[in-house]
DNA sequence: ACCTGAACACCGTTCAAGT
DNA sequence: ACCTGAACACCGTTCAAGT
């Protein structure tokens, strides 16, 4: 729907832009415009033209991401009951988040790009339809929607490399637990 | 211990610089050390004399706000059970976080400041003072630490002004029932 | 011992000039 | 229609020169 609408060499800076920004952001963690235009062999204001804000540069970088991670969630609700369903997309969130840490970036920008209309973004409902199916099944606290668990999953970020094995699993199953109906 | 070793134009330097800092992050929510110069009527370089690195500038900002914070665990302990005692302390940090969204950078350096000695500092101390108390009560989770409590708590961090109201202590409310232990 | 401020490095963003 | 890259704004940080 984009690509083919862009004259030839267009196309192929647009490409070459995008590339150019997973290999800077892989490989020092974040994204320097600049850097990005250089390594893509565009001058900067190429690079604006394709993506007028860094936003949504970020998200095409991981547009993949976003949506392998959306599209788990109804496969994970087929399979599984809800906490569970719950617990294995909070793993795959992680999984996600430790390679490259900016995915979160791109996870909010999902969630949040069209808030002026009200919607919540195709993760926000991926989330929302995980929460309904726990609520629905009388396992997850009716009080919390999806914006919530973006933020609480967003404490992730400030993990360092150093303690993300012994840490980054170890909160969300804390985060888990305070999302789950309390019986009683 | 500090003020008085200094020459009287150095002490009255570093007290400008820190009523100066005080203005902009409470103005702009930010701290951008030029400004604060600017603003104390120094030169850049002697803000660098006084205060190295902007985690030490931010430390004495809020070296008030932090001290009340670590006063205060004991305090709760002394009043209340465990839990409801965490939940207040929780609702303070709630309290400073929303009027100075900078002092979680602060109450990050409190707690990890001299990581390098294996101390979680006074932050770190009268967090877990609180999640002990929990714990010897067999209301807090076993598994949980200071360092995983303000990672939740960082979650804040990303409020929108306009959520604030609405988000603050319901986030703190589910972290605060994650940290706690299941009955059965 | 302490201070000043010019100067440098760095990054984001714009825009006149080109094809 | 699209691209380039010089240029500007901004911020952090350093350091030679001063008192």
């Amino acid at each position: 729907m984009n690509a083919s609408r862009l004259r030839a060499d267009a196309a192929e800076n647009r490409a070459r832009i995008v590339e150019a920004a997973r290999s800077v952001v892989s490989a020092s963690g974040e994204l320097k415009l600049n850097a990005v235009a250089r390594r893509a062999g565009v001058g900067q204001g190429t690079l604006y033209r394709h993506f007028p804000t860094r936003e949504d540069l970020l998200a095409e970088v991981y547009r993949h991401d976003v949506e392998e991670l959306v599209a788990a969630a109804p496969l994970l609700l087929a399979e599984h009951d809800p906490v569970t369903a719950l617990a294995r997309w909070f793993d795959r969130v992680a999984d996600y988040a430790r390679v490259k840490r900016e995915v979160f970036a791109a996870v909010e920008v999902g969630v949040w790009q069209d808030l002026s209309t009200g919607s919540v973004g195709p993760i926000g409902d991926a989330i929302t339809a995980l929460l309904d199916a726990g609520r629905a099944a009388g396992v997850v606290r009716p009080d919390v929607d999806a914006r919530d668990v973006i933020l609480l999953l967003g404490c992730l970020t400030r993990l360092d490399d150093a303690e993300w094995d012994t840490r980054a699993r170890h909160l969300l199953h804390v985060v888990l637990d305070g999302l789950r109906l309390r019986e009683g």
